[in-house]
RNA sequence: GCGGGUGUGUUGAAAUUGGUAGACAAGCUAGACUUAGGAUCUAGUGCCUACGGCGUAUGGGUUCGAGUCCCUUCACCCGCACCA
């Protein structure tokens, strides 16, 4: 029998799924493993090649680990809320519910034919009710605690209010929106509805007014994960700022713990530095100014990084967006200011992003008086200065801050240097170096020095105070939506009140229609009687990542009825040892879950303060495109090689009439009607198309589907090709040739225990080159799974396997390990030679060959010699030499030489290949 | 502009982490067998002015020894971007 991967992969797949065979349960008898793929949005279009890349990487890790007897939790589920399928539905009329269903029919059929080991019992939809209770559930939790900026941690509101009765908002260490100061008095008197309100100052999850990413074209607000380029990462459109209330996530209380404990996470730094990044925290200064606008006067606090420079600070700059602009207009500049707030209004997100380089801006009327100076400068208003970050005021300081460098050569404004010898004439100088002039007290200072100094100062003086600020907003937590979770929320008489956790799931109403009702209602409005109690409910419903944010957790636990996840799974389970998935989560779901953990952690219903322990972002895999090359006005095509000759226009061709560049003429002219007459010009008797990268799309002809490649080559070929193709966190191509490569190894692979139809292995004893042969491939194994480089161990198999066909070992001592080490790359040949061998169980739990290191022994004529078991040389010696003379000569070559290891002793150590190291200790 | 990363044959890529650069595949060339195929096997395949010399984007440095470490320049990729 030769290897017949279609039977083979159809018989064990079955039998794997019968046997239930990756079913997991707890057992406190084995360490456990958690291996997590990012789950996948079912989307219409099927898997392509690309997406299982991941999923080949960590079901190899899940198989290795089962084989080192680890106790592997290796679930999948679907993200199925989202955007898509309702854009569908508004289209069609088809309720999304009925969409994701066929999509999620679809994928699961697609997953089963790669052979992956998840153990299926622990599925589940993030739109399933009975899944997104626990949602709503930990929505709830956060709506009913507040962050203690003291312990750090989130605690029930209750204490809050009990804090508020007593002493009112002294010392109240709540993260917050805004600083409210009231008595206890003052809290004890007012109504329900005015304690309502002042509560959502403090709740981790509130409702609250702010600027957000308004998409009309899409009739929701979005997250600025999902903004890029001020276009809506869904579709593409334009997306413009705009006030609304709306649910949030105080997400920036976790700012300082979110950074904080990136360091102790086995991630890539640059994902973790990413997170930085969008964490962004500044350590400045706040420092209070007073502006005089006419007959007003007000105190103002900026936020400064540079408080150093105060001295030379010539101008003040308030946000457009901000109340502050309007307040502190003098009625003489009103009418100026209000144009002008009015123009920033109408521009886009997009608009703004384009125009970052144009200055613009306007005066206020207002004077400000620097604190340390008592000098007056001019306070202008401009849309460099971002409502959203520090205070929305800056003090100006041109001569030492590119921007109000900028903006002070635009409008004429005074630039005064304060660092020695700059030279300010045709640009500000933003470096934190050189000494201080101009600047009083700070004079002669050194910049470093200056700026604590500054600090220092400021606070004793009382005019301001030490700050961090986090660029991390809170996450906006409501879209104007159908298909999401519904908010247990309800309002009495416009108060928000949360509904009973026996009234979860609080399941999505049946609507006939998805659009948004006409008066610009969320499509819930549409619903009858959406109602708890006479109440209404709250008709937006909850952001993708709500329920992507904990869905690690239900799988360790996925049918509780009664939790989230019961207390025993999570205290097996606890997280996730391997996360696989794309950098594009990177600031989206990655942040929101480690928050959302976090505040499980603090609540106590989780034991593990982070999530994901390990995280590996694997690389996006292109298309690769072939282009035919038509002479411009005949039906004539031209070889690649020779279209320069010739005015060519460049046609997409179709990859799978393509092969190894080399276009399938036939295939071509049937492929479409006006190609059926088409001529060829060919170099050497080919036509050899010409090749791209671009995006995997249909329109490029170039996507390319695991059923095809399970279909002509099988899905162990599939497996093996997408982890040959090179480092998994690498970016690639898709590119077919050398699939033969990895489909021609398992063949080989298979000959050594089959002859035809025999099998041929015997159970002699292996000789130590056989021996070593295997254990080469032993370590290198073990290393290469540890270091996610599976390409290299795929290397490391067809090496072995041509050494042993070469050697023309066909013994059970040395095929049985293979076969092991083999079946978490292509599980089923494995299991198949697993079951010709004898063995009526599965491979699946077989033990993982014990790697012995002395079959190694072999001697050459070149030697490498090293010293402190780190630097060394390579020498030529006679083949004959013993180990003694060998280190007789290198110490007598090593003497000649001016690094002298006269006086040390050589030790000779043998090691496999053809490398002799001759250590000095 | 800031931050992170990458640069090795015709192609995907290896390199025991400072020690024979190009393993393993693909492609190509020649040959064998053949039921002529997208099968199998064998040999060759970095470059050159070839018994030698040169080669890991560029130029320099450290070292007995550099693809690997340090500095310069260039190119490409990714992320952030008026964050004070």
């Amino acid at each position: 029998m030769e290897y017949n991967f279609r039977e083979i992969e159809k018989k064990w797949q079955a039998w794997w799924a019968q046997n239930k065979v990756f079913k997991t349960v707890e057992d406190a008898g084995k360490p456990k493993y958690y291996v997590l793929d990012m789950f996948p949005y079912p989307s219409g279009a099927g898997l392509h090649v690309g997406h299982p890349l991941g999923y080949i990487a960590s079901d190899i890790v899940s198989r290795y680990k089962r084989l080192k007897g680890f106790n592997v939790l290796h679930p999948m589920g679907y993200d199925a809320f989202g955007l898509p399928a309702e854009q569908y539905a508004i289209q069609t009329g088809q309720h999304p519910e009925v969409t994701t269903t066929q999509n999620v029919a679809r994928y699961r059929s697609q997953l089963d034919k790669i052979g992956f080991s998840y153990d299926w019992d622990r599925e589940f939809r993030t739109c399933d009710p009975d899944y997104y209770k626990w949602t709503q559930w930990a929505f709830l939790k956060m709506f009913d605690s507040y962050y203690c900026t003291s312990c750090r941690k989130a605690k029930p509101i209750s204490e809050l209010v009990a804090h508020f009765q007593k002493n009112g908002s002294v010392n109240c260490n709540a993260a917050c929106s805004e600083d409210l100061v009231f008595t206890a008095e003052e809290w004890n008197s007012w109504s329900d509805a005015a304690k309502s309100k002042a509560l959502m100052n403090y709740r981790i999850a509130y409702q609250g007014e702010t600027s957000v990413n308004w998409c009309p074209k899409l009739g929701t607000v979005l997250a600025n994960d999902e903004v890029k380029d001020g276009l809506s990462v869904r579709g593409g459109f334009p997306v413009e700022q705009k006030k609304m209330t709306q649910w949030q996530l105080r997400v920036s209380a976790y700012a300082e713990r979110l950074l904080d404990s990136l360091d102790s996470l086995d991630w890539t730094d640059s994902l973790k530095e990413m997170q930085r990044n969008w964490i962004g925290r500044s350590a400045g200064t706040e420092v209070v100014f007073k502006v005089i606008a006419g007959d007003k006067e007000k105190d103002i606090t900026i936020f400064t990084t540079r408080v150093d420079t105060i001295f030379g600070v010539t101008f003040m700059v308030l946000a457009p967006e901000s109340d502050l602009a309007t307040e502190l207009t003098t009625p003489d500049h009103k009418a100026e200011v209000e144009e002008y707030i009015a123009y920033v209004k109408k521009k886009t997100e997009r608009e703004r992003i384009a125009e970052t380089k144009s200055v613009t801006g306007v005066f206020s009327g207002a004077y400000g008086i620097n604190p340390l100076t008592g000098e007056k400068v001019p306070v202008w208003i401009s849309e460099y200065v971002l409502a959203g970050y520090g205070t929305g005021a800056i003090m100006a300081v041109p001569a030492h801050d590119s921007r109000d460098y900028a903006f002070a050569k635009k409008f004429n404004l005074p630039i005064v240097p304060i660092i020695e010898g700059c030279d300010v004439s045709e640009q500000s100088f933003d470096a934190k170096e050189g000494k201080m002039c101009n600047s009083g007290f700070l004079n002669g200072m050194d910049v470093k020095e200056a700026i604590e100094a500054a600090k220092d100062y400021v606070e004793s003086k009382g005019l301001g105070r030490r700050k961090v600020n986090y660029r991390l907003r809170d996450a906006i937590f409501s879209r104007q939506r159908y298909w999401g979770e519904p908010f247990p929320i309800c309002f009495n008489n416009g108060v928000a009140e949360p509904l009973p956790m026996s009234a979860l799931p609080l399941q999505l109403p049946e609507i006939s229609e998805f659009k948004p009702t006409e008066d610009g209602q969320p499509p819930l409005a549409r619903a009858k009687d959406w109602t708890w109690e006479g109440k209404p409910l709250e008709t937006s419903t909850m952001p993708g990542f709500a329920g992507s944010s904990a869905y690690y957790l239900r799988y360790m636990d996925p049918h509780n009825d009664n939790a989230l996840v019961s207390r025993e799974a999570v205290e097996y389970w606890r997280n996730v040892d391997l996360y696989i998935g794309g950098t594009e989560h990177a600031t989206g779901h990655l942040i929101y879950s480690r928050f959302w953990n976090k505040f499980l952690f603090d609540l106590g219903y989780v034991c593990e303060d982070e999530p994901f322990k390990k995280l590996v972002n694997q690389g996006m895999i292109q298309g690769r495109s072939n282009f035919v090359y038509r002479v411009v006005g005949t039906n004539k095509f031209v070889s690649l090689g020779l279209k320069d000759n010739y005015q060519t226009q460049e046609i997409h061709v179709d990859i799978n009439i393509v092969r190894n560049d080399k276009l399938d003429l036939d295939a071509f002219r049937a492929w479409r009607p006006e190609f059926k007459d088409a001529e060829f010009i060919l170099e050497n008797g080919e036509y050899i198309c010409g090749w791209a990268v671009e995006k995997m799309s249909k329109s490029m002809y170039n996507v390319v589907n695991p059923d095809d490649i399970c279909e002509n080559y099988g899905a162990d070929t599939l497996r093996l090709y997408e982890m040959f193709l090179g480092p998994l966190e690498q970016s690639k191509p898709w590119d077919t040739k050398g699939i033969d490569g990895v489909h021609r190894f398992l063949r080989k692979f298979w000959r050594l225990f089959h002859d035809g139809d025999n099998m041929i292995v015997t159970d002699e004893k292996a000789t130590p080159e056989e021996l070593k042969v295997l254990h080469k491939l032993i370590g290198k194994e073990e290393e290469d799974i540890n270091n996610f480089s599976f390409n290299t161990t795929i290397s490391a198999f067809m090496i072995a396997v041509n050494d042993l066909s070469d050697l023309g070992c066909h013994k059970k001592e040395i095929l049985e390990p293979m076969a092991i080490m083999l079946s978490p790359f292509a599980p089923h040949i494995a299991e198949q030679l697993w079951h010709d061998l004898g063995h009526e169980d599965t491979v699946t739990f077989a033990p993982f060959p014990k790697f012995v290191k002395e079959y190694t022994v072999e001697n050459n004529a070149t030697y490498a010699v090293s010293f402190n078991g780190k630097t060394r040389f390579t020498v030529d010696l006679p083949k004959t030499m013993s180990p003694a003379e060998v280190e007789a000569h290198v110490r007598a070559l090593s003497q000649t030489e001016k690094y002298v290891a006269g006086q040390q002793i050589f030790k000779v150590i043998v090691v496999p290949g053809k490398i002799v190291n001759i250590v000095v200790k």
